[in-house]
RNA sequence: GGGCGAAUGGCGGAAUUGGUAGACGCACAGGUCUCAGAAGCCUGUGGGAGCAAUCCCGUGGAGGUUCAAUUCCUCUUUCGCCCACCA
């Protein structure tokens, strides 16, 4: 018997195995499918280190066991290689972009090839080939055609050091999330896509997708910020010190406008003692005449426009404002005149930008007792020690209770107010009902290179228009300085034989947009291209019948971090393309798992920076791919993060030494009869543990408890070490279980045994509950909670035997101290409890 | 500040409609093999007491429910992740 030698074994399968064309996807008729994803990598320039592969592992250990259970498998692999981390690579290390992205997706391929994944290279993708672009051009032009996509010039994030705008999703507490620069607010021509519209569709299908991790669910809906409430108009008036212009004339003649809020407490409106507007707001602008300390409010502005969004939220806990003396806003509810203030803790881009304060916001309240501005309660708590300090104004009261002082909402808990005060305010026109998100539209243009052109032209006449969809793919130009300008403008948008065209429309002079696509575009819609079918130029095909066929994806695997940005982005596009036809199902990933992230040894990050990158090829050489994989998965929770040991990776590979090592107790054992189609008519001494096994494992794969289900496998390899023979249906079983994790050695050890086809085209094995069953079982006994003995009885031994046993028990006896048994609990097959 | 999750031996972790805590692996110790070492194999391994049988304690901490709690409830500590003035 040789020694295991992956090398020799690794190499051998992985040829064969390009050979056979196994992992061809197919589409075989009555078959059912099984699509099973990773989230597709950018390829950095780094490689891979251990804590990539973790996710693919574990959905190749899927894709086959799906594929031996008999379904059509898609389990496909591409590149997501556009965006500003391929870009600032290149522009570091002096290559072009599109040279340094084929170079690093080459050593990608490479690195993942040594791990022998099932995957479909056939199907391959690549954002940045214009083949696959052409459809990405093709959605946003069905966006922009449905007005889902607009030109916006609002004041947005812009990333100093990255040159180039950003979205809200993009930035990490105020920071650049790619380099960790403070982000300024810059007012610059934008395109933007709504994908606010699509607020209410995204959070409500999250209810449908019962196979998510309700974290990343709760995630994306506190994302999504749903409020419900009210806009409510007030007057605003001119007053002059402190006395009213007399009222004659029209509201417009007397200098009145009226300042809209939205709230979702509106049935506080009769305690509204204030309102505070954004620094941003246009009522200071509009009305800046009319404030009789202009001064002191310009020098606010100033000061508020020059903290960063940092400053702002890192100086929270000291909130600071202005009156805006000369004006005064009547409270609709009350008529009563109150002050209006500005303070940067109302942020100009929620709701209106404005708000009213009352006593039961903590934040209306804290301002309020600093600028010593009246405050009214008008709820009444429970609790009459809280009401005590509620009233004296000691205490900010938010929680439920009786409304007082609010005419007509007096008496009512906060759930009748809202909807008694809403209908009134709409009856009289003074507001209406509103639902507003915390989600912002999504800023789509980079003013950087690397990127899906835009495919639109702006005529002079006939304003912007699409690229006509024949002419798609819109290619990006190859040209020599793709650094970012810095001034706002794409390095496109100095080619000026690319920018200058004519207008598809009147023929007439025409520009290009010069800006491209966010990183993020690319992916949005990529696991539908793994589905398209290509013609003989590998242009894809939008066939509805192929799409339909495999989508929505049935697992879906990757990290937690995407759960706000791709992960809505994807569901987003996928909902637009299902509204108008594109696709059938309105919702892409059915069942979505996270990966838990491997961190070095010494328990931080794997980065260069530390010094502590693991490198897979080399923990390949050194244990070989099937260790390797092995360990992975077996190293703890598939969710959880964890740190990488090389010794875990020795425990795995011993494990594979023992299987390994057992193959030679099989020789001499004959096949039995049946064991293709896995039906095992004769019991032998491994059967019971066999089977379990069986269930254990097959569950534990469709659940992803990887770890648990390798622990279950090391038990039967452990009692199979412990006899003499084992039959080789026996340890076929074994082999067959181990082959999604260990696909190499077990299909060497699958040969061995005569075997001309490869196991993954074998069957998986079925599991039989009455086989898995013990036919004696060990009942723990207990006295007051204690366990005192153990029993061993048939599984099928009735009540009235065991309790005669249990009270013949010496053991047991001496527990009881000749006392009589109050009660005696018997639970089937599990224990005995006797109470004294 | 808010939300979500977690806490079990020297280490990674297992155990859920509440039912024998510590599976499996690592590390460690003893043995075997060897001229010797490595590897492999066998045995042991939560803490404490005892020659032993056995007993006591034990799942971050304090209570509670129960015949029985790692599991359920209340309070609390620590850590991780996400969001962060969203009216």
């Amino acid at each position: 018997m040789q020694k295991y030698n992956h090398q020799a074994i690794e190499k051998k399968w992985k040829k064969n195995w390009e050979n056979s064309a196994i992992y061809k996807t197919k589409e075989v008729v009555g078959k059912p499918k099984y699509y099973v994803l990773d989230m597709f990598p950018y390829p950095s320039g780094a490689g891979l280190h251990v804590g990539h592969p973790k996710g693919y592992i574990a959905t190749d250990i899927v894709a086959r066991m799906k594929m031996m259970q008999g379904f059509n498998v898609l389990h496909p692999m591409g590149w997501d290689a556009f965006g500003l981390p391929a870009e600032n690579y290149a522009l570091k290390n002096k290559v072009h972009p599109s040279d340094g992205t084929a170079k690093n997706i080459a050593t990608f391929k490479k690195q993942l090839g040594l791990l022998g994944f099932t995957y479909d290279w056939d199907r391959e993708v690549n954002t940045t080939d214009p083949k696959y672009y052409r459809w990405t051009q093709w959605i946003f032009l069905q966006m922009f055609k449905k007005g889902l996509a607009f030109e916006s010039f609002a004041p947005i994030n812009w990333c100093p050091d990255c040159k180039t705008g950003l979205a809200n999703e993009d930035l990490e507490g105020g920071l650049c999330e790619r380099c960790g620069s403070e982000i300024e607010r810059k007012p610059m021509r934008q395109w933007v896509l709504r994908i606010t519209d699509y607020a209410e569709k995204l959070l409500s299908g999250l209810d449908t997708l019962t196979a998510w991790p309700e974290h990343i669910k709760k995630m994306q809906s506190d994302w999504i910020g749903k409020s419900e409430g009210a806009l409510v108009k007030f007057n605003v008036i001119p007053v002059q010190t402190g006395i009213r212009v007399k009222q004659t004339g029209s509201p417009v003649e007397l200098g009145m406008t009226t300042l809209e809020i939205f709230t979702t407490r509106p049935d506080t409106l009769f305690g509204a003692t204030y309102m505070v507007v954004a620094p941003e707001h246009p009522l200071i602008k509009e009305n800046l005449e009319k404030i009789s300390n202009k001064k002191e409010v310009e020098e606010y502005l100033e000061k508020a426009k020059s903290k960063s969004d940092l400053e702002r939220t890192e100086l929270q806990k000291e909130k600071t404002g202005v009156e805006l003396k000369g004006l005064k806003a009547i409270n609709p509810a009350t008529g009563e005149e109150i002050s209006i203030w500005t303070a940067d803790f109302v942020l100009g881009q929620y709701g209106t930008g404005a708000i009213f304060a009352d006593a039961h916001d903590e934040r209306d309240f804290e301002f309020a007792k600093k600028y010593k501005i009246p405050l009214k309660v008008t709820i009444r708590p429970n609790d009459d020690l809280v009401w005590e300090r509620v009233k004296n104004l000691e205490e900010c009261y938010t929680g439920d209770g009786v409304h007082f002082d609010s005419q007509f909402l007096d008496g009512l808990f906060i759930t009748e107010a809202k909807e008694k005060i809403i209908s009134w305010l709409e009856e009289k026109g003074l507001g209406q009902r509103k639902i507003q998100y915390k989600l912002r539209d999504w800023v789509f243009s980079r003013q950087r290179y690397w990127g899906e052109p835009i495919p639109l032209i702006n005529c002079e006449k006939c304003g912007w228009v699409s690229v006509p969809e024949n002419e798609l793919p819109l290619e990006l130009p190859k040209v020599k300085n793709y650094e970012p300008s810095g001034t706002g403008e794409s390095p496109l948008a100095t080619i000026t034989d690319w920018v200058n065209t004519t207008c598809p429309q009147c023929g007439g002079p025409a520009k290009r947009e010069t800006n491209t696509m966010p990183q993020w575009a690319g992916s949005c819609w990529y696991y539908l291209t793994y589905t398209m079918p290509k013609d003989n130029e590998g242009s894809y095909d939008w066939d509805k019948n192929k799409i339909n066929y495999w989508n929505p994806i049935d697992l879906y695997v990757g990290g937690a971090e995407h759960a706000t940005r791709h992960l809505i982005y994807a569901r987003f596009w996928h909902k637009f393309l299902f509204d108008i036809g594109a696709v059938a199902c309105d919702e892409p990933f059915t069942r979505l798992q996270n990966v838990g992230l491997i961190l070095a040894e010494d328990g931080r990050k794997m980065s260069k920076r530390w010094n502590n990158v693991i490198n897979p090829d080399e923990v390949v050489a050194e244990y070989g791919a099937d260790a390797m994989r092995l360990y992975e998965m077996f190293m703890g929770p598939f969710d959880q993060p964890c740190a990488w040991n090389t010794k875990g990776v020795v425990g795995v590979r011993r494990f594979l030494d023992r299987v390994w090592a057992l193959s030679e107790k099989t020789s001499l054992i004959p096949v039995k009869t049946g064991i293709q189609d896995n039906k095992f008519p004769i019991k032998s001494g491994m059967t019971v543990v066999l089977h379990q096994t069986i269930q254990k494992v097959s569950q534990d794969i469709d659940n992803l408890h990887f770890n648990t289900a390798i622990s279950s496998m090391m038990e039967l390899v452990n009692e199979m070490n412990k006899v003499d023979t084992i039959s080789k249906d026996d340890f076929i079983l074994l082999i067959k279980l181990l082959s999604p994790f260990a696909p190499h050695i077990s299909e060497e050890l699958w040969s061995g045994l005569g075997n001309k086809n490869s196991i993954f085209e074998s069957s998986w094995p079925e599991f039989d509950a009455e086989l898995a069953k013990d036919s004696e079982i060990t009942l723990a006994i207990q006295v007051n909670g204690k366990l005192r003995d153990t029993l061993n009885v048939n599984i099928d031994i009735n009540e009235d035997k065991v309790k005669a046993l249990v009270l013949s028990s010496e053991k047991i006896k001496k527990w009881l101290m000749s006392k009589e048994p109050k009660k005696i609990i018997y639970i089937k097959g599990k224990l005995v409890s006797i109470v004294v």
